[in-house]
RNA sequence: CGAGGCGUAGCGCAGUUGGUAGCGCGCGUGGUUUGGGACCAUGAGGUCGCAGGUUCGAUCCCUGUCGCCUCGACCA
């Protein structure tokens, strides 16, 4: 059998990225698709995940004050129209309950496609004194947005995520706010996914409807797009002065606070398929993964095979998320492929002769590294290991990422480049919207931040040739 | 919503120039196996996406419809 086989069950990475990609959703059981359209079952595998970065995110969150809540999921029509730029934002994806209990509704109510309308509404109830201040609220839901074209975990209908809404006394504390939550989710990307991210702020087309300031981490793919993966917003005032929230402030005059949210969604585990995936399947960050080693016990039968697996698995099953694979109708050649697919980074290889000799064989998921390793000396190996498939993985994103980003000087130069090869491009914008959208008409590239670390490129924007001071990322985005 | 493709067993696919279906994998059972997808035997599983039409008869032809996938436009 050549190594390659498993994956003929399997799209090529390289043939067909997108194809690949549902078909390691599908089968590596993260997901599946269901009777309802846009929306997908998450299986346990997959659930798994999100709660890893449910757990690590909240973490985060609670440490800098963040409460968590819940709130509706039908909001009503005249709260949503309140105010103007977000209703014409997300009028086109909203889901409407119009009749319920056999009867039409009065007013209609919206499925919530993201919740700041009823927040502020609420906070508008709450909110009397400077004293309040700040409300720093989070709620962990599922939202609903119809649309047209759907694909698991990327863009479906609806989809799990949190959203954190706050207000606070100064344009300052928000600004402060809205950063210190940014600084989160790239913590999240970085350090917990192994995910190198490009952080930066969304020019005036790009950013969320109603906010002033949009900040996005964006993910490069395998395939070179980009994929944002965690937005933070500052919204001034726009809300809380069309929702009239005010309080009295220190010297006893109404006052408007100043607004914030947040939010990452399920999109991040497609952003851990597409960013860390290859030819063998799923390839999950030793942080997240549901299973981080598993044991394959090899000649099940023989002498005590079976119960030096189990042994073994005692002894790590406290200290690492493990499992023991002792199916006996499988060979152990299908088990490896098995969990190569299902992205496990480690595996551990224990038969008849190792026993013997009082060791065992571990193989990365990573770099298919095969390393004897001492019984003895297995947990420290194993957490060693983790660490260095992390680093790994993190530096192996880093390295495309760099190696796939392009400087384009003007527009010839940014139309060859994207012509041939997918990936980012650094440019230099004017800062108008007419040149964006010319890119995009030429290039099928977006604007995909302003990214705080900026170089100088030139001193004339890529497009218009006018005076430039602003370099911007362009890419194709998922 | 534009352009294309596909709906036949759990999955991947054949097929019938119109006479109601088959292969591979997987699954159940019994046995032999096990260091990179094991093998033998035996068995279960289908209103051929849905609705009309043509026909003695439709999975096949026609019309419509629904769903899914890919590429565009839009978004976490």
């Amino acid at each position: 059998m050549k190594e390659n086989d498993f994956v003929k069950e399997i799209t090529n990475i390289d043939e067909d990225f997108a194809r690949w990609y549902t078909d390691i959703v599908i089968k590596a059981e993260l997901a599946d698709y269901t009777d309802t359209k846009g929306c997908i079952a998450i299986r346990p595998y997959g659930y798994a995940i999100w709660e890893n970065i449910q757990n690590y995110a909240d973490k985060l969150f609670k440490k800098t004050g963040v409460k968590n809540t819940y709130f509706p999921v039908l909001i009503p029509e005249s709260l949503l129209e309140k105010e103007k730029d977000h209703v014409e934002g997300f009028a086109p994806e909203v889901a409407w309950v119009t009749e319920a209990g056999g009867e039409k509704l009065e007013e209609k109510l919206c499925i919530r496609p993201t919740s700041e309308t009823i927040f502020t509404t609420m906070y508008a109830k709450w909110l009397n004194s400077w004293r309040d201040l700040p409300f720093v609220y989070n709620q962990w839901c599922s939202v609903l947005r119809w649309e047209k074209e759907t694909r698991p975990f990327l863009r479906s209908r609806e989809f799990l995520w949190q959203e954190g809404h706050t207000i606070h006394e100064t344009e300052q504390e928000a600004r402060e706010r809205t950063l210190k939550m940014f600084d989160i989710y790239v913590d999240v990307a970085e350090n917990f996914l192994a995910m190198p991210v490009i952080r930066g702020r969304k020019t005036e087309t790009e950013k969320f409807a109603g906010a002033d300031e949009t900040y996005t981490i964006e993910v490069m793919t395998y395939d070179g797009k980009a994929l944002q993966s965690g937005t933070s917003h500052y919204f001034g005032q726009n809300f809380t002065k069309a929702f009239d929230v005010t309080y009295q402030n220190r010297e006893g005059k109404k006052e408007y606070p100043y607004q914030t949210s947040w939010g990452i969604s399920t999109r991040l585990i497609g952003a851990i398929i597409m960013a860390h995936g290859d030819n063998r399947g799923l390839k999950l960050p030793p942080k997240v993964a549901p299973i981080q080693a598993v044991i394959v016990p090899i000649a099940i039968h023989k002498e005590n095979v079976k119960e030096k697996a189990q042994e073994l698995y005692n002894m790590l099953k406290d200290k690492y998320r493990m499992e023991i694979d002792l199916r006996e109708q499988v060979s152990p050649g299908y088990k490896f492929n098995y969990w190569e697919m299902k992205g496990v980074p480690i595996r551990i290889e224990i038969g008849p002769r190792d026993i013997e000799n009082g060791e065992c064989i571990i193989v990365r998921r990573d770099t298919s590294e095969k390393i004897t390793v001492s019984l003895n000396e297995l947990e420290n190996k194993i957490k060693e290991l983790l660490d260095k498939i992390h680093i790994n993985m993190f530096n192996t994103c880093k390295k495309r990422m760099e190696d796939k980003t392009m400087v384009a000087h003007n527009l010839d130069e940014f139309q060859e480049i994207m012509s041939k090869e997918q990936g980012f491009i650094k440019a230099m914008w004017c800062g108008s919207s007419e040149c964006e959208a010319k890119i995009k008409e030429l290039t099928y590239a977006t604007s995909r931040c302003i990214p705080f670390e900026q170089e100088h490129i030139s001193d004339t924007c890529v497009c218009c040739g006018k005076k430039a001071d602003k370099m911007v990322i362009w890419g194709r985005q998922y």
